[in-house]
DNA sequence: TTTTACAGGACCGATCTGGTCCGATATAGT
DNA sequence: ACTATATCGGACCAGATCGGTCCTGTAAAA
């Protein structure tokens, strides 16, 4: 369903739980897991991913803990996706060429690839402060930017 | 990776294949898997699939087969994504409410619906003709009417 | 009536995912 | 120095999903 894991979709939520403080304090796992009504294994385990990626920076030993890497306005939402579940790629022969037996005769392939493009670009505008916002709802996330109309959400294209 | 199923990949690489012929015509699974390359046994349960989600009509008995339901020009991509795999949608609390424990703290729900929404229409700017183009290469799919810069596509976005 | 070809399943093996747990290591405080 | 805390890195497992095959029934054409 052009989903992506549950697990990532914990990661982003932890990401942006971390966000949300942006005292710069380093959270233990325990505390996110408990913010969050996570369970506290899986928490670790995706922090543990998050920091290996970059995207946290880990403090050993007592006190220590996870803190974001880089300012939340500076963390895109396909990065988080690539850290925790490997690049972008809508299909197989998007990544690598000869997956497909009739690469000539398909033509469908070269299109691919541009969507892929797309759909890359449209999450890169959309970065963790979006998301992290506390009171959320409304303009949240700057859809204009993205070159949609917000009108047309619920309409079918024309 | 948010990625779509493999069966998904060969649906649409099967629709673009009866879409090149255009010429209205019948073709049964056999010849559409010889055409494509593709193992029978898969081209055929693709094909029922499609058929039964009304993007193909089916003849049956002796001269039987399948032909487009539609013009190529009228079938989207997400169209044929939500017949062969679902409707889509990133995560699972886009979809149904109160899978997460805590929506209220979390905030990042909403975006997320928004972020899906986006996606999608931008999937649905592009058709089936679009993939069927038989030369393929170049400016098959307007990019320009997806709001994104044909040049920007290799480079990073600012 | 025979042949062709779709309809609708059941079915299985392989892979992936979600989730848990463990020992080792590094840091802060006493 | 010693102890408590907390991450690090990996192994590990059950369950679900996915890709793929096959079989029986039914409709249409020759």
């Amino acid at each position: 369903m052009i989903r992506l894991s549950r697990l990532t979709d914990y990661g982003i939520v932890l990401m942006a739980h971390l966000a949300g403080d942006a005292s710069g304090a380093t959270h233990a796992a325990r505390e996110v897991a408990e913010g969050t009504s996570l369970p506290l294994p899986v928490v670790s385990k995706i922090l543990k991913t998050l920091a290996r990626g970059g995207l946290l920076v880990s403090h050993r030993g007592a006190k220590g803990g996870y803190s974001l890497a880089r300012p939340a306005r500076e963390i895109t939402v396909p990065e988080m996706i690539a850290v925790l579940e490997g690049p972008i790629h809508l299909t197989d022969c998007t990544l690598h060429a000869g997956a497909c037996a009739q690469e000539s005769s398909c033509g469908v392939r070269e299109p691919w690839q541009r969507i892929n493009a797309v759909v890359q670009q449209a999450l890169e505008r959309i970065t963790l402060a979006d998301l992290a916002a506390p009171g959320a709802a409304g303009s949240v996330i700057p859809l204009a930017s993205l070159g949609v109309d917000p009108e047309g959400i619920d309409s079918p294209v024309s």
